[in-house]
DNA sequence: ACAAAATAATACCTATACGTAATAAATTGA
DNA sequence: TCAATTTATTACGTATAGGTATTATTTTGT
C-alpha cells in the first residue's frame, strides 16, 4: 500500500527520541485512554457502572461466569489486587456480583455475576461496541487490522516493562 | 515490506466486532497504558516523583517555564481542572513548584517550576527516554513511525468523543 | 509430616480521576 | 454601564491505582 518503499520520515526524526516536536508514546497513550474513559464513562452514567466495573463485568463473563478468583480478575484486568478488592466490594454492595467462598482454596473467593450486573453490563457493551467503532473509523480500513496487531505487540511489551521493574530492590 | 499485498486478516475477522476472539482496542489500550505507567512509576520511586507528577513537570518545563496556569496545565495533560488544582497542591507542598498570582488574571495562577523540580525532572527523564524506546524497539523500525502517527490520530479521535458526550444533557 | 515459602485476600495509606457546587473575577451583550 | 454569562480555581465526595503490612491457607522441600 505504501508507494514508496521508503519509510516516511518527518522531519522531526533529526530531534532527540524525546523532543516535543517528536510524537512520543507515552503522551500518545495517555490521550488515548484518558480520552476513551472519559467519553465511556460519560456515556454509560446513567446506568450507574463505571468504566473499571464494566471492565470487570466483562471479564468475569467472558472469563468464567461460574466463578473465577479475584487473582484471575486481577490478571484479567492487567491490575492490582488492592485496586481489584475494592473495586469487587463497591460492587458487591451495589448487588452487581457476589463473592462465595471457593469450594477448594479457602483463601480464594469466586466472584458471581448477578442478574443486575449481566443487565448492566449489556446495555453497557452496546455502547462500548459503538464508541469503539466511533474511534477506529478515523483509520483507513486497510489500516486496522494492522494497527491493533502492532498496539497488541507494544501492549505485551508495556506488561513486560512492568514486570521487570521490581518494586523494591531485586533482592 | 509486507510480502503479500493482501491485507493479513484474521480468521477472527467474521466474529462481531466485540467477541473476546477479537483484539478490541479498549482493552489493548488499558494493558498498554497501566503497563507503562507502573513500569515507569516503579522505576522513579526513588526519586520520590509520580509519574503524573513528571507529567506536570514536563508540560510547563516543554510549555512555559515562566508561567502556566491551571487551565493550561490540564489541557497539556488531557486531565481535569480538579485532579490539576490537587495534584500541584501536593506538588507544592513538596516543593517542587510554586504557584504565584496572575499579574493579568486575579482568578489565576502561574505555575512556577522550582530547582528541585527541574532535578527531579531531569533524572526521570533519562528514565522515561529509556522506557520508551525500551518499548518502542519490539516493533520492527520500519514500522514505528508509522504506528506513532496512527496512534496520534486514534487519541485525537478519543479527545473528539470524549468532548462530545457530555456530562448531563445537551442542554 | 512439618517448618518454610508462596499465595489469596484484607486493612490501611497516599495519589489520581472526575463529578457537583461554590466563589471570585473577567467578559459580553443590550 | 451593568446584569448575565463565562471562566479559573477551590471545596468536597466517591471511585480507582497501587504500595506496605497482616492474616489465613496452601504448597514445598527435606
Amino acid at each position: 500500500m505504501p508507494e514508496d518503499p521508503q519509510i516516511p520520515m518527518p522531519e522531526s526524526m533529526g530531534d532527540p527520541i524525546d523532543a516535543p516536536t517528536r510524537r512520543r508514546l507515552p503522551p500518545l497513550l495517555r490521550r488515548c485512554w484518558y480520552g476513551l474513559n472519559q467519553a465511556f464513562r460519560r456515556r454509560i452514567a446513567h446506568l450507574s457502572l463505571t468504566p473499571d466495573q464494566f471492565t470487570v463485568l466483562r471479564s468475569i463473563l467472558e472469563g468464567d461466569p461460574e466463578g473465577m478468583t479475584q487473582r484471575q480478575v486481577t490478571e484479567a484486568m492487567s491490575s492490582d489486587p488492592n485496586t481489584i478488592a475494592s473495586l469487587l466490594e463497591r460492587m458487591e454492595r451495589a448487588a452487581l456480583l457476589e463473592r462465595k467462598p471457593h469450594e477448594k482454596d479457602r483463601r480464594a473467593h469466586r466472584i458471581i455475576p448477578l442478574e443486575k450486573g449481566i443487565k448492566s453490563y449489556e446495555q453497557a457493551r452496546e455502547i462500548a461496541v459503538e464508541l469503539q467503532s466511533e474511534v477506529l473509523e478515523v483509520l483507513p480500513t486497510e489500516q486496522r487490522e494492522g494497527f491493533l496487531e502492532q498496539l497488541t505487540v507494544i501492549a505485551e511489551a508495556c506488561r513486560e516493562a512492568a514486570e521487570s521493574s521490581p518494586r523494591r530492590s531485586k533482592t
